[in-house]
DNA sequence: CGCCGCCGCTGGCACGTTTTAATAAACGCC
DNA sequence: GGCGTTTATTAAAACGTGCCAGCGGCGGCG
């Protein structure tokens, strides 16, 4: 009813005529609440209430030099593995009071600098970011901005810098243990670019865990290498298996959504999962649950990823002084599910 | 090497006096490049690369009236359709020079609003929002600041807003005749809570198709609703079918989630698919061709709702006196695969 | 030659908020 | 009752940009 529909936007100033105090009454009841006597502001917050004043986030933004918003810069917003994170990001910073500006890059480095260039014009609080190469020169644009930054998914190379990962070499370690467990000889690793840290760090476990079996990496482990790390890729990556000289006894997939298009590709040609072939992927996302030949995989916590990540940024934030940098690094687990299943 | 890695941000000003210009030149250069002279233009571009200045955007912001942010509301960032759409909005506003400001309401309507109120405070310059119910007057709050909206997957009732939604009852009876074309007569219908839109539409659909079939949808067509839209909610749909009298010929799902989790259900209980019962989802969503059984769905253009939604936004922003209001209704289309294959 | 119009640039104000120093009032204390 | 101290509020000065009015200079035209 009192409810202004106005039209126009109303400011502090307003406010405070209305309610017959100065506008730096009004932003003390909206900043430092215990700073003003309680029967002003209830006055206060009586007519902010009637006149359906929204603080302009702008203008506090120029005032106070930082904004409420942070960067989330990601690779592949279509990767389950990544909105798991994002949803932890938004969660938390919700919680705490921010907005969440979502940049995703496509591994796009063109994108990803556009990204990068419009949060630095937003002038977000902080920035997370999976960053889809080695090159940290692109982030001192941002740090030289006095933005703090926190590599998700990426142990930070650098002790002044906050990072939140999950340790990839164990992962590979343990899906390469499990499959030989099971009682494989031979294995392949089938894989996006070995340019990608992950895929790299995931191969160095396989091995580990092959030559911890006595067995020499070198002949014992085929190394597959796609393109790209979707559906698509592992279904040629199937084709290439299955068409090659002698299936392995078991593969070992960098990413989940490889290892469902290998699946498919495999029980179209006839190959039995996990008969003739034992498989496990990487991430551990709903559909490798969902798929006909539930699948094995190494699960990341990824969505508890997105919200430490925040939380670790947010505290670099508010308390530069008192605030620790940190390398977190989460472990691996393993999840068997009917495709290692041992026959 | 010039690169200034100054530390602090370089303002406006000190652009202009490095170029030995005024700081309204240099504005002009940012945002009206053809008001200046060629030479002197170049010269302060010089002096903005090697000072690495970059606008502040709030200060734009609040002295121009309007951001160069959107926000984008989604019921769901975890499902692959919102996934998509998003990444269609992205996309088209990276390429408009627009930030995206993402907010995910899980289907909460306490997050939905803390969300909304988030925008208002940021002043973006549009929204974009799958509306989690049918309750408008929530959007007045943002519609009163003057700020437009375009309705995504959700026709808009009003004339005077602008809407981009796939004609869902037309999909319904896409979905319901192919099944019907297959032989079948008697259907299920699986699906999440008949009070959200797109399910009681699908629903309406498949009853057309099927009293246009000469058949009673009212004894044809049963009806299994469950509480949520994912592959749990399937699975557990396919305990209720399998353990129910008698198996109907082919269920629709609402939803390529449900539809996969059930997928998953029937054939650990032995019911093979499409032999013992056909099987079509809806969204296709790229996990539905990866799955064993490979999943007829009926598409949606997720991704061109996304830019296509973004794109009538910010022409109603940025020309409100030409803009025209637009009701876009997509037809979806049949992708049948082999979960519906007749043998 | 003088006037006008146009081009290119300048200077200054306004946007809405936060914050600091200052003011006014209330209060306890010797 | 004067005095220092605390408490509640105010006035004003920023923050960085966009926009508008205006000004000098220059060329064309009468």
């Amino acid at each position: 009813m009192t409810t202004g529909s106005t039209g126009s936007t109303v400011s502090i100033k307003e406010v405070a005529a209305q309610a017959g105090v100065s506008p730096g009454t009004v932003s003390n009841v909206l900043n430092r609440p215990q700073k003003v006597a309680a029967e002003t502001r209830s006055r206060v917050e009586q007519v902010i209430r009637e006149l359906g004043f929204v603080r302009h986030g702008s203008a506090s933004t120029l005032r106070a030099g930082h904004s409420r918003t942070i960067g989330l810069s990601v690779i592949d917003i279509g990767n389950p593995f990544f909105t798991d994170v994002a949803a932890g990001v938004e969660d938390m910073a919700s919680e705490l009071g921010y907005a969440v500006i979502l940049g995703n890059s496509s591994g796009d480095r063109v994108k990803e600098e556009r990204n990068l260039r419009v949060f630095a014009e937003q002038r977000v609080r902080g920035l997370l970011i999976t960053p889809s190469d080695e090159d940290p020169g692109r982030l001192d644009v941002i740090r030289d901005r006095g933005i703090s930054v926190v590599l998700v998914d990426h142990p930070a190379h650098r002790p002044d810098q906050c990072s939140v990962a999950v340790n990839d070499i164990t992962g590979g370690r343990t899906a390469a243990g499990h499959l030989l467990d099971g009682g494989a000889a031979r294995l392949a690793f089938v894989t996006g670019p070995l340019t990608i840290r992950q895929c790299l760090d995931r191969m160095s476990g396989a091995e580990q865990a092959i030559a911890a079996a006595g067995l020499d990496p070198a002949s014992a482990l085929e190394v597959v290498e796609m393109p790209a790390m979707n559906a698509r890729a592992g279904q040629r990556a199937a084709e290439k298996l299955v068409g090659g000289p002698l299936l392995p006894d078991a593969i070992f997939c960098a990413n989940d959504l490889l290892a469902l298009g290998l699946l498919r590709g495999l029980l179209q040609a006839g190959v039995r999962v996990p008969h003739d072939v034992a498989l496990i992927g990487y991430d551990d996302i709903d559909f490798a649950a969902a798929s006909a030949v539930s699948l094995s995989s190494i699960r990341q916590p990824t969505y508890k990823l997105g919200r430490i990540a925040t939380e670790l940024l947010l505290d670099e934030c508010d308390n530069p002084e008192s605030h620790a940098h940190q390398q977190i690094m989460f472990q691996p687990e393993l999840v068997a599910r009917e495709s290692t299943r041992r026959e």
